[in-house]
RNA sequence: GCCGCUUUAGCUCAGUUGGUAGAGCAAAGGACUGAAAAUCCUUGUGUCCCUGGUUCAAUUCCUGGAGGCGGCA
């Protein structure tokens, strides 16, 4: 009995299908589709861990991957959720899971890729035991900062959670309303649950992350844009507003989207003002990207112009 | 040509009743507990346009000059 089971966990584990799994990671316009293109897509497939690719209909904007590519390469998590719809971590989790499992019963070796870097840590780590959040309670708490003060619902942090309170700032709403919501939903406090700290599953990765010069970045973003127009941008957006859309739909938060509905909002004002607005939040985007991966461990840096090396690296990992 | 206003951080501008100066944006760095293309934090020495004068002390007051803007010719 006590010999089976060891058995059985070392089956389970022989064929654990996130044993092998390779991450590429990099901040926006560094080059990563270029790259997935240019693997033998027999090997391998690609789970899209971006949160703005995930949604239909915003193509041109969120520089999604061509039909021509995925044609090419199998993606998984692309055009998965309308974008009123909210995507979130926990369902990146989930959804990429099962993607790992599909790819893996196919024979070939997943690769994720993205640029958003807190589904990466999450994917690796797993979540803390913390209730999902709660659009009604989200809501409760919305009112109350508005009806009260920030800082009012700031001490009322202070009150159920002492360890969130000092963690984090007094003008972060973002993070006060989801720790307030926690202990509403749960009864506890956030910093009762812990944060995992040892990878899921038993992942053996090859995780890389991807990097450019400063000046070359924001060449490329700038070219990316003009590119965008080429592709009719402005048709997408229009497309877009005609079903609709609105600031307060998830996939219209992206950089590309957002600056052409606050234009609408707010007046007109020129294409190319939106332009530089675009080019220089993606800028500031990609810098907060590189501030999120560079705390990752165990990451092989690589130029994205090494394009041989890469594919090298990937290659002699999955043998 | 005359009159008025103006010149201070990379940009837009505060300010100092005379004791060499500070906001926003930009830039650089950082954080990240189920919304993350989100949200937030840290970092400000700069010939205070030039020249001469008054003064213990001038970016500040006065003289002259240069640039910009506006008005009248």
């Amino acid at each position: 009995m006590v010999k089976s089971n060891i058995q059985n966990q070392k089956k389970i584990k022989n064929n654990n299908p996130f044993k092998k799994i390779i991450f590429l990671f990099g901040p926006t316009s560094v080059g990563k589709t270029n790259l997935l293109s240019k693997l033998d897509s027999n090997k391998y497939s690609v789970i899209n861990a971006d949160s703005i690719q995930v949604y239909k209909g915003l193509d041109i904007g969120s520089a999604k991957v061509s039909k021509e590519i995925t044609d090419k390469i199998e993606h998984y998590l692309i055009d998965i959720l309308d974008p009123r719809e909210q995507f979130s971590v926990a369902k990146f989790i989930e959804e990429a899971d099962k993607a790992v499992v599909e790819i893996v019963n196919k024979g070939k070796i997943p690769i994720i890729s993205g640029g958003t870097a807190f589904y990466y840590k999450h994917f690796l780590y797993g979540l803390s035991q913390a209730p999902p959040s709660d659009p009604i309670v989200r809501k409760r708490v919305e009112n109350l900062i508005k009806e009260k003060s920030l800082s009012y619902a700031y001490n009322l942090l202070k009150e159920v959670d002492l360890t969130t309170y000092n963690r984090i700032n007094e003008n972060d709403k973002y993070r006060i309303s989801r720790a307030l919501e926690v202990k509403y939903t749960s009864g506890k406090p956030l910093s009762s649950f812990d944060l995992p700290n040892t990878y899921r599953h038993d992942m053996d990765p090859l995780v890389i992350g991807l990097y450019r010069d400063k000046d070359e970045m924001d060449k490329r973003l700038k070219l990316r844009f003009d590119i965008m127009m080429q592709q009719g941008l402005l048709d997408e957006i229009r497309d877009l507003k005609k079903n609709g859309a609105s600031l307060d739909w998830p996939g219209i938060q992206g950089i590309g989207y957002k600056e052409f509905f606050l234009a609408m909002r707010t007046g007109e004002f020129p294409i190319s003002k939106i332009g530089n607005l675009i080019v220089h939040n993606s800028k500031k985007y990609a810098k907060r990207q590189y501030t999120f991966f560079k705390s990752f461990e165990n990451v092989n840096w690589i130029c994205a112009k090494e394009e041989l090396k890469i594919v090298d690296l990937i290659d002699s990992y999955s043998k």
